[in-house]
DNA sequence: TTGTTGAATGTCACTAAGTGACATACTGTC
DNA sequence: GACAGTATGTCACTTAGTGACATTCAACAA
């Protein structure tokens, strides 16, 4: 299990991110083959090969395993966004970016972003990987907040800030609802593989949503 | 207990929303009072005056017995917004109608205001309270898509109803957030009691977070 | 009044989520 | 190789939450 080394003063954090993901991985799979009430701390426990004990050190409940996973659905979508240069407007960026990270080695495998979308689509029904899934979203809605607070030179706790985030967070939430249900109605994945249109649906929801402050260029 | 009388099929939606609502103001106030972890289930049940096991029948969780308290917090809001004449801009309808609540009784007591902000000041630090809040505003989302959907003549899962209604719901969140904690912060309360500045701030927020969409008289 | 019916509640035993305490194994440093 | 600190394992324990069945209560009918 031992992988990366650990810098001074405990385990390091990408080390602790990668187990906490390793574990949230056979979760999801468990939560998706058996369902979330049919699956125990105990089998999560055992898939991964660790004690039960140490699945509650890293995370604080059953439904909170399910969290990792679900962010790598947006993970891609939010390191872009954070390399998003001054200069260059959204749709710009996100079209390039998206369009050279297709060429090179994708950043989240296949199976794990499918294994987010099939949580999303069951938090419609379950209400324990709901609350999982919103909790992600909040994670994303306070990264935004200092991305978008760092484009309009302000702080990342400026109440126009967070307004802004919230906007952009909620409908990215939305996109991503509705794309994981199409991929895994069997819809056509060609319809999600055209990368100008998809950057495009992204970056003109969340202008929009923040009120065309979002999106420009700025000085 | 008896106070409504029960319909044919079972015990009515109201007596049943009253019910979770009591219970819900009692919950609340523990864990205002001494923190949501030192707040067991049989503690709530008997400040209720319940059994243990009925608390579980009206609630899947402890966190989730705040919700229906926090619920309070937008539900003025929400029913305002629901009376929306066609005819009417955002900002009219808001101003006539929170201006109109202000003379008459007003539907939800200030105690259960405070409570209100107070679970959403505690779900700040505790990420069990969190999920309730996040959970409640999902509620607020999914009743805005039918608010919206019929302003828009178009049907409530049509995806840009969702994508306007989760933006909306998101602003609104933010907003209910800030004011709170002026408030508990003991802010001058006078900055809130400006009916039409406080209306109008929530109505350009939603106009702006939804790209003006939703805000203008529709034909 | 009395009997009947169906839903809400109470009681109690039980499962499973999650924690505290302490022993052990691992990993890097000297 | 001894040392120090952290992660993990083990086990007892608390408490959130459920299932099953008895009881109470409100409405309605005879």
């Amino acid at each position: 299990m031992a992988e990366t080394k650990r810098s001074a003063g405990g385990m390091s954090d990408q080390r602790r991110e990668r187990l906490r993901l390793e574990i949230s991985r056979e979760a999801a799979r468990l939560f998706w083959e058996q369902g979330v009430a049919a699956t125990g701390g105990d089998q999560i426990a055992e898939a991964v090969g660790l004690s039960t004990r140490t699945i509650w050190r890293h995370f604080r409940s059953k439904e909170s395993c399910a969290e990792p996973i679900v962010m790598q659905g947006v993970v891609t979508l939010l390191s872009v966004l954070r390399s998003w240069p001054r200069e260059s407007s959204l749709e710009d960026h996100l079209t390039a970016e998206l369009n050279r990270l297709r060429q090179e080695a994708p950043p989240v495998s296949h199976a794990d972003e499918m294994l987010a979308m099939q949580m999303i689509r069951l938090a419609d029904t379950e209400p324990a990987l709901r609350t999982a899934w919103l909790m992600a979203c909040d994670q994303t809605e306070r990264q935004l907040r200092s991305i978008i607070g760092g484009r309009l030179d302000r702080p990342e706790d400026d109440l126009d800030v967070r307004v802004h985030a919230a906007a952009a967070a909620a409908v990215i939430r939305v996109l991503d609802e509705h794309i994981g249900a199409a991929v895994l109605s069997g819809a056509d994945l060609t319809e999600f593989s055209d990368v100008p249109e998809l950057a495009g649906r992204f970056a003109q929801a969340i202008r929009t949503a923040t009120g065309g402050v979002v999106g420009n260029p700025v000085a």
